[in-house]
DNA sequence: AGTCGGACATACTCACGGTACGTACTTTCA
DNA sequence: TGAAAGTACGTACCGTGAGTATGTCCGACT
């Protein structure tokens, strides 16, 4: 059977349509669970195109991981945008956030498989990029609104710290009974704890490195 | 009362060898990279023997998996009973796990594989019985002893909160350059978080349901 | 003393990731 | 323009490793 003439002109289509599939299958049943032999029947090619195209499974993994994240990140920036407070954009982005981990290709994707076939190392390095450089863009701006001495050591610290409790949140979000509800709950818990930084900063906090610090 | 047969206690040996070697290997080569042909072996048996005893390698991890977690929590657990104020036993916790989430094994096989091995399920369950019923414990009774109302459902979304935000605050002192530095930094920015629902707590906070109330 | 069942051992299957090699089509260049 | 080089796959195959089917030995109970 020779195949069609066409899908060979535009490898970037065949790249492309494998990353579809692939997207699809690793959403649904997890990195452990897709056969690449499934991906490139789907895709209509064969593993020869798939090894042409990826070095093997876990980079087409993180090809797909690198997209889910990205697209999760645009929208959250898209959401954003508007309000001018960096309280309030701290706000919008966490809401843009909650909605995003109720997706359950972002949350197989990049929350349950992706610390386990990346590694921690590389997790956090594609992370760097994306999800966590608007956690850490937003927290700075939050935190030298609210504070009157800000180190960037202090910054990166919090921001992670943040993303953790965000994460949670989410997660908290995504596996309830009840999502509206408990997203509710959640802001308001995540409410309390940003009154309380909001408290120290007018009472003139100052947010130095404990380890710079003399 | 007859002495315990002797069948059992040899069984017992076996299951307990496959267990050792099987944690061992998980916590050093992950769940994909440990062969069970490698753990039969190292445990001196055949596939029969670890079949007979674990319905496969997905349970025998489930297994390893609750034995790290039940140790950790117990050492959590030690290092808190000492201090009496609510928030005092917070902070010593917060320490202990700090010093738990930088050994490999506990990284590897909770932190990283866990999630991915047991699903988001599974994975909520065993964590329910261990050191998310902790977390749990040590919110309870600082929010009870900070806010005038406490609504039980806002215990457990806190406490979730907070145990997101404790472990990302373990994983950046983990995988930190000089984890005794960022130890400092991590307490110094959750002592900020705390201090602000203590003020808060002070100021007479009222933790309810957003959604029972009216 | 039989025999029943638990505790393994042995040998095998099969799915799946990865590789080696061949091939058609395209581009490059003398 | 035609041959050489390279691209973009297809085909056939291998090794590994999880899981299974079946046999067997031996302590325990009747």
């Amino acid at each position: 059977m020779p195949p069609a003439p066409l899908r060979r002109r535009y490898s970037a289509a065949t790249k492309r349509a494998l990353l579809d599939v692939a997207a699809a299958q690793f959403a649904e049943h997890g990195y452990a669970g897709t056969s690449l032999d499934v991906v490139v029947a789907g895709a209509q090619v064969t593993k020869g195109a798939l090894y042409h195209h990826f070095a093997g499974k876990q980079a087409l993994f993180e090809d797909v991981f690198a997209r889910v994240e990205e697209d999760a990140a645009a929208r959250i920036r898209a959401a954003m945008t508007s309000a001018g407070d960096p309280w309030d954009q701290a706000r919008s982005a966490l809401r843009a956030f909650l909605d995003v981990v109720r997706e359950p290709a972002y949350r197989r994707v990049v929350l349950q498989d992706g610390p386990a076939v990346l590694g921690h190392e590389r997790f956090r390095e594609q992370e760097e990029r994306t999800s966590r450089a608007l956690v850490h863009e937003v927290t700075e701006r939050v935190l030298v609104a609210s504070a009157e001495v800000v180190d960037p050591a202090m910054v990166d610290t919090f921001s992670r710290i943040l993303y953790g409790a965000v994460s949670a949140a989410g997660e908290q979000v995504a596996s309830a009974a009840d999502p509206t509800a408990e997203t509710l709950r959640v802001e308001c818990a995540l409410g309390v704890v940003l009154d309380g930084l909001r408290q120290q900063a007018t009472a003139g906090l100052r947010l130095t490195d404990p380890v710079a610090a003399p």
